[in-house]
DNA sequence: AAGGCGATTGCCT
DNA sequence: GGCAATCGCCTTT
């Protein structure tokens, strides 16, 4: 679970939201471990009128404008977190939002933190899916809030490592979903047929 | 100082 | 499929 390196993420970051497809997001948890396989992504560019990084640095997206390899996260409709991937130089402004993982381990973890009323029943194949299919519900299920904003995803405690390979031909590329400027980009990627997808 | 609204989700019809 | 929830941020007075 070694870290994958600054130069990663310093990169275009069209390239970098495809080539995060695959990859494992790790959360250390204390003493546990929460991870997944990243099977959907959006990038957000400069220039770009859906980015929160269109109209220059603010408190809150500060973490853009850093150097890449740092998490940016933010708080949105009064409840939601969600998490990106800062790429490139300082200044840039650019990032990869995740939108969904597939579960690989902590899912017990992921469980009490969705559906904290849940006696200890098995999860429904629904249920299990609910738990990341979505960027809220993943930053849910990993536990991270505005509190992780701008932490170094070379350090930790959030770090992306190598994953898995992707079948060739399953990437796809759609519009992004949820924004009302810059929706001609097809700035979405995903693994084609994954369950873990928000949406086909 | 105030108002509008969002890179969403879950519940209700 | 439609819509309320809920609040911090940003834009506009």
């Amino acid at each position: 679970m070694r870290p994958l390196p600054r130069s990663f993420y310093m990169r275009s970051t069209l390239l970098v939201a495809r080539e995060l497809l695959g990859k494992t997001l790790v959360r250390i948890d204390g003493r546990r471990r929460i991870t997944g396989i990243i099977v959907e992504t959006e990038a957000y560019l400069q220039n770009d009128p859906a980015s929160h990084s269109f109209r220059g640095p603010t408190k809150r997206n500060e973490p853009m404008f850093g150097p890449g390899g740092h998490l940016y996260v933010y708080f949105t409709y009064g409840m939601h977190y969600c998490a990106n991937v800062v790429t490139g130089p300082i200044g840039r402004g650019e990032a990869v939002l995740i939108r969904a993982v597939e579960p690989t381990e902590g899912i017990g973890l992921m469980k009490k933190r969705r559906f904290p009323d849940n006696d200890a029943s098995e999860m429904s194949e629904q249920q299990r899916r609910a738990l990341t299919n979505g960027p809220a519900k993943l930053a849910q299920a990993f536990g991270m809030t505005t509190e992780h904003s701008g932490i170094d995803l070379v350090n930790g405690p959030v770090i992306i490592s190598k994953g898995i390979a992707i079948a060739k031909g399953t990437v796809t590329t759609s519009t992004r979903i949820g924004i009302s400027q810059g929706t001609e980009k097809c700035w979405r990627f995903y693994i084609k047929g994954n369950r873990w997808v928000s949406k086909t």
